[in-house]
Order: structure tokens, then C-alpha cells, then sequence
RNA sequence: GCCCAGAUAGCUCAGUCGGUAGAGCAGGGCAUUGAAAAUGCCCGUGUCGGCGGUUCGAUUCCGUCUCUGGGCA
């Protein structure tokens, strides 16, 4: 693992502080961020994402935040491919990369790899998403069942997403996705990462989250929303992500503004439940010794001297 | 004060022709290998408002009280 960089991660639930955190850890480390949060990379979607300011990082630089176009479209693999990029361009000024950000698959998909596989053909999605209209998932997965007896086993008949990734990832490589997955077990380590899942006792989290959503529409979340809704419309992919689609729901078809702050709130909370349960144990395995935080932490906690100074020398003794 | 209608899960309600009850939402758990802020799965005991009565048995019928909504005074 030599020649590789050394990289902190500061993973977790939504509104647990992880921004603020890693910001203060790149003054502290010398460092720089890297977007690991599949929101945030688009331009424009800013108050809803909690996207943090050029005042808020005081001048450090944050990589893969406004990258793309919200019509764009990215996977797992192409946020790695970029976040190698990124980081070798941030180790190359020798200083230190904090991955940061909460979407687990990408955080996976860039420290463990994802199958090795040809980019999905959106014309063998297409079909199998139009077959699924009319013959209805659980067909598919019958079909599934019968060339790849292990992944329909592990993914239930309604859902319909994995169903349809599986089979074409049958037609394009001609083997099944379950053997795929099974040789490649989540991969050996692409990086030597050091890692944090930031999180809060849950009414401490609840209140921060209402608070944030207050104070994303008072610092004029509908109107953003009003805008990008009319360059982009409602179907690319960060309208439909948690709270945007609530406020555009507000914004198009008259949802009223306390009705649909409830509903994003809400929302919100139920997706942080799922994040949890995502980061439970996936990011467990860590290098290093005991005056470091532990994986499991909270930003306050993070950032207290003795915390930092302990990830300081961690990053140096990889040197 | 009188009349009517309600009072059942955190909320909105359904239901039991008398055999201790169930949906949606909320809430919680889980999965997650190229759409992941996405997608999918699982989990419901609650003095059926209080007290009496009838009954083998009442949340269900009867009486009464309390509360809520509406109407009349």
C-alpha cells in the first residue's frame, strides 16, 4: 500500500455536522476536500444540499461539488473514478484528501472497488425497464431466477431497480451478476483510509435536521428550487433526491409551503435511518492505533484537539 | 339548558349482526457491488372515553357521566 496517499473519510448521517467537521480537519491537517455526496456534485443545487459556502470553507478547496450539469448523469464508478483523480491531484500538492460525504455506495465503490464491468448500455436498460412495465418485475425476476440463481435470490421480486441491473448485466458479460460479486467479495482496500461515521443521539439529530430545513428555506431554498426547475423541469435526477422533491411538489403542484417543509423533514429523517443502517459496520476495519477517535463519533468530538493531532500523526507516519 | 353526531394504535379512521380489533400515515428495523438523497423488504396489545346494567361473555346492546363537534335556545 505504499505510493498510496493516505486518505481520512468523514462518512455519516445527514445534518451530524460532517462539513463543518472536515473543514475544520483540512486547516488542521493541511488539507483538502473531496465531495463524496451525490447532490452536491451538481451545479446549482446548493441550499437544499447543504452545500457549504465559499465563506463556510474560508478558503479551503473542496473537490467534486459542482461538476456537473443536473442533466448529467453519474454511477458509483464514474464518482471513483473522479475521486481518484481528485485525490491523486490534491497528494500530488502533498497535501492531505478528505473524502467527505454521506453516499455510502460511492464512499464503498471508491475504497473497496465495484465489479469490474462494462459501463450499462442505456439501450438493454431501456428494454428491460419497458419490459418490466408491461410484464411486471416480478417476471423479470422469475427470468432472473433462472439465469442467476444467486442474485434473485438476495433481491426480492418488487424490487425492481436490482432486478433489472442484474439482467443486464447477464446479457452484456453473458455471467451472472451473484458469481460476479461473489469473486470480487468488495475487493482488497483501494486506499489506506482512515475513517469516521459521524453521527448524533437521535433528538439531537431531529432538531438539528428541523432547524436545517428552516433554515434552508429562509435563506430561500423555494426559490432555487423555482429556478432550477424551470432550466431543468422535474426529472433530472438531484429534483428527485430527498427534500428537493418535497419543495418541488410545493413549487408545482401547490403543496403547501408547511405541508411540504413537513413532508421534507420527515423524509429526511426516514433517509437518515437508512444511512445509519448503511454505515453500520461498513466502514469498521481501520488501520492504525488508540489515541485516534473512534470510527463511530460525532463532529464535536472530531474536532477536538486531541483528536485531530492524533489524525495528524496518523497521516504523517504514511509519509 | 335542550337536540343530534362522535369518542377505537402517536394521527386520521374502519370494524366487530355480542366471542377482547385492523388499515393508511407517523414511528422503528433491515437490505444495498455501476440510478444510491435512489430502490426494495419486514414490524401494529391498543384499560376499543369513565362508571354501572343486561349476558356464560360487552369494545360491540342499554343507562348514566365526561369530553369534542354541530344545531336549537
Amino acid at each position: 500500500m505504499s505510493g498510496r496517499p493516505r486518505i481520512v473519510v468523514v462518512a455519516g448521517v445527514t445534518a451530524a455536522g460532517k462539513t463543518g467537521a472536515a473543514i475544520a480537519l483540512a486547516r488542521h491537517l493541511d488539507g483538502e476536500l473531496v465531495g463524496a455526496d451525490s447532490v452536491q456534485i451538481y451545479r446549482g443545487f446548493d441550499i437544499g444540499s447543504a452545500k457549504p459556502t465559499a465563506a463556510e470553507l474560508g478558503g479551503v478547496r473542496h473537490h467534486l461539488i459542482d461538476v456537473l450539469d443536473p442533466d448529467a448523469s453519474i454511477d458509483a464508478a464514474g464518482f471513483a473514478a473522479l475521486a481518484d483523480g481528485a485525490i491523486a491531484e490534491v497528494a500530488s500538492r502533498g497535501r492531505v484528501p478528505l473524502v467527505v460525504g454521506g453516499t455510502g455506495l460511492w464512499i464503498r465503490a471508491l475504497l473497496r472497488g465495484l465489479v469490474e464491468l462494462p459501463p450499462p448500455d442505456p439501450a438493454v436498460r431501456a428494454r428491460l425497464e419497458a419490459e418490466a412495465d408491461t410484464a411486471g418485475s416480478a417476471a423479470l425476476h422469475a427470468r432472473l431466477a433462472a439465469v442467476d440463481p444467486r442474485c434473485a435470490d438476495r433481491v426480492h421480486p418488487h424490487d425492481r431497480r436490482r432486478i433489472v441491473r442484474a439482467l443486464e448485466v447477464h446479457e452484456q458479460t453473458g455471467r451472472p451478476l451473484g458469481e460476479l460479486q461473489a469473486e470480487h467479495a468488495l475487493g482488497a482496500p483501494r486506499y489506506e483510509a482512515l475513517p469516521f461515521v459521524l453521527d448524533l443521539p437521535r433528538e439531537a439529530l431531529y432538531a438539528a435536521l428541523r432547524a436545517r430545513i428552516d433554515a434552508m428555506l429562509e435563506a430561500g431554498w423555494v426559490e432555487e428550487v423555482r429556478a432550477l426547475l424551470a432550466r431543468w423541469g422535474p426529472e433530472v435526477r438531484p429534483m428527485k433526491s430527498v427534500g428537493y422533491r418535497q419543495m418541488a411538489a410545493h413549487v408545482r403542484e401547490g403543496v403547501p409551503l408547511d405541508e411540504a417543509r413537513r413532508q421534507a423533514y420527515q423524509a429526511t429523517r426516514v433517509y437518515t435511518r437508512r444511512q445509519r443502517t448503511w454505515f453500520r459496520g461498513e466502514l469498521d476495519e481501520r488501520p492504525g492505533s488508540g489515541d485516534l477517535p473512534p470510527t463511530q463519533t460525532t463532529a464535536a468530538e472530531l474536532v477536538r484537539r486531541p483528536s485531530m493531532d492524533a489524525i495528524r500523526r496518523w497521516v504523517r507516519r504514511g509519509r
